[in-house]
DNA sequence: CAAACGAGTTTACAAATGTCAATTTTTAAA
DNA sequence: TTTAAAAATTGACATTTGTAAACTCGTTTG
């Protein structure tokens, strides 16, 4: 019957019928009933015709970025702060019991408010994080024609993010963009040789290319005992609280930066391979995605510093924000 | 409460709350009744919020146009017709009993389908017609950068299309590109009074530019009786006739071509003010969008005239295609 | 050849959803 | 201030959906 036959066109023909399923269902409103009639199948194998389509991002949905920021709390931060534009997420818990909860309608968010911001051709620096990570993972399949994606930190195997390098891949390979890795860890064991990294020349060349970025889109920690940087690993107790006496209020890029957002140089500020704070600063557009009212400090300090031209935050940070 | 007050704020609120619903719903896949409780509302404000958000566009479902040239039959086609791509829609019904349906699948195919040929950059034409129009009404918004978007066709009071001018309109605001409408009518009363209107400067100018096109969308009519042309008072039974006679077998543009494609001048062709025929092969990317075997003739003729690179067809036409 | 596998089926049930009509609350206007 | 219109609520109901378990039927594959 089928004269091309094989797998090859059986596997696209399947999947040519899921995008037709899904435009039945979700387009043309038929009931999973009506569409099993029609294909000669039970109801059960249209559930799973429809799961597998959105499994496989055959079928997507978009929310309006748009529309994140227009709300009265998100206006008034950016008045206020004199930002170009912010997005506030709200899981509308009275009382935020559930971070993660609060963290993936961020991320979710994050990416739309991600896709309203890029451009065509823009060269994009992208930090890792939970933060980030949740952005990422929220984000669609759109072409952004002529991007670039790069790395801004060194990579890291730390148990809340399974592979940093993660972030900057998965956002290149939804927008159709070149990926630039670092190939570096994050943090060397001394500064000489995190030196040595940074002078090798394919290091080297991907660091330089951090300082001509159109946009970064990166997150912030704060200095307690569990901020990520010390979860994992790459810096101590003692030297947070060090850091804390010396001034910082906050964690960018594995750096920390005091009240003003200025960067202060403190161990492991020189075992780190990461964009500087400056090249941050050089990018038109510098999006920051801040989950939580513990970064309530950390933030006001990034936006001191004038890290930041967008915001994303949650609305508990951002009500927490605008009374500060 | 609402210190800024007024609608204004009222109105960004309600949407900046409808996409985080949203995003709860689709994203993280709460219950209504879940989200109910967090809003403190009933469940049923929140179908309504649901609704809302699908209505105005906040929540917009993509499927992705890849999937749907994949299938055995659109790759069979393609190299038939030796046609870059074709996008098959399939209601998957037995006794093709409700055309308006077909119609709208294949409106839906085509959509994806003009977001998966459609680049940053390209001067569009877009005539219209029924099918147009279905395509236009599916069509999500997705900015495509640069994008220029043209009529090519002048408009006409038809009882199928409510104003011809919407299809061109539609998609330029769906894609965010700029809109060029013709400001003529498609058929003027005599052939000297059309071209008094072509030398019109604005006219003129907008003619134009409808020869440098790099992206046409368009779709074809028969000759029977019932063909649009004929159902909006565009031509007569008698010319139609007259045409077939002659050996005309389709109409693109409201110009009758022969079996190979070629242009036929006949009554009213003197009088119509669209773009020629010239100008759509001129164009690299030409996406022929039909539907309905009745067409199986006009397409051909279409097909052999090199008048298609991209050809959307429901499956049934499609099926015909390959076996003419 | 038989075991294992994948895809789909049936049946059954609990949960979620859409919708209606009647009612209360809120909002805007006269 | 009263009143009309709009928006949200409640409760009831039918439909739709998701899921599970046990079963069938080809196709591989060892």
């Amino acid at each position: 019957m089928n004269k091309t036959g094989g797998t090859f066109s059986k596997d696209h023909d399947r999947t040519a019928r899921l995008s037709n399923v899904a435009l039945l269902y979700y387009g043309e409103g038929l009931t999973q009933s009506e569409i099993a009639k029609r294909l000669q199948v039970s109801r059960v194998t249209v559930v799973n015709l429809l799961r597998e389509a959105r499994d496989q991002g055959i079928v997507e949905i978009h929310v309006n970025g748009e529309q994140l920021k227009e709300s009265t709390l998100a206006r008034e931060l950016a008045s206020k702060f004199d930002l170009e534009d912010v997005y506030v997420s709200d899981v509308f818990d009275t009382q935020a019991v559930d971070r993660a909860a609060v963290l993936r309608q961020l991320g979710r968010v994050a990416s739309m408010a991600f896709l309203d911001i890029v451009e065509p051709g823009d060269r994009i620096g992208i930090a890792w994080g939970e933060t980030i990570m949740a952005m990422s993972d929220a984000l669609p399949r759109v072409r952004v024609e002529g991007a670039e994606v790069s790395q801004l930190i060194g990579s890291m195997i730390s148990k809340r993010v399974p592979a940093s390098e993660n972030c900057t891949i998965r956002i290149a390979s939804q927008i159709g963009a070149v990926c630039y890795t670092l190939h570096a860890p994050a943090l060397a064991s001394t500064p000489e040789l995190a030196q040595l990294f940074r002078d090798e020349p394919t290091i080297a060349t991907q660091l330089e290319r951090l300082q001509n970025l159109d946009m970064v889109a990166y997150s912030i920690g704060n200095l307690s005992d569990e901020t990520h940087m010390a979860a994992a690993g790459m810096t101590t107790v003692k030297e947070l609280h060090a850091a804390q006496a010396k001034g910082a209020r906050g964690i960018i890029c594995c750096r920390f930066i005091d009240a003003d957002g200025r960067g202060i140089s403190l161990p492991p500020t020189d075992r780190i391979i990461a964009s500087e704070l400056a090249d941050l600063r050089a990018a038109k557009k510098r999006m920051l995605v801040v989950c939580g009212e513990d970064r309530l400090d950390a933030i006001q300090a990034a936006i001191m510093g004038g890290l930041a031209t967008h915001l994303c935050i949650d609305a508990a940070l951002g009500k927490a924000l605008l009374s500060a």
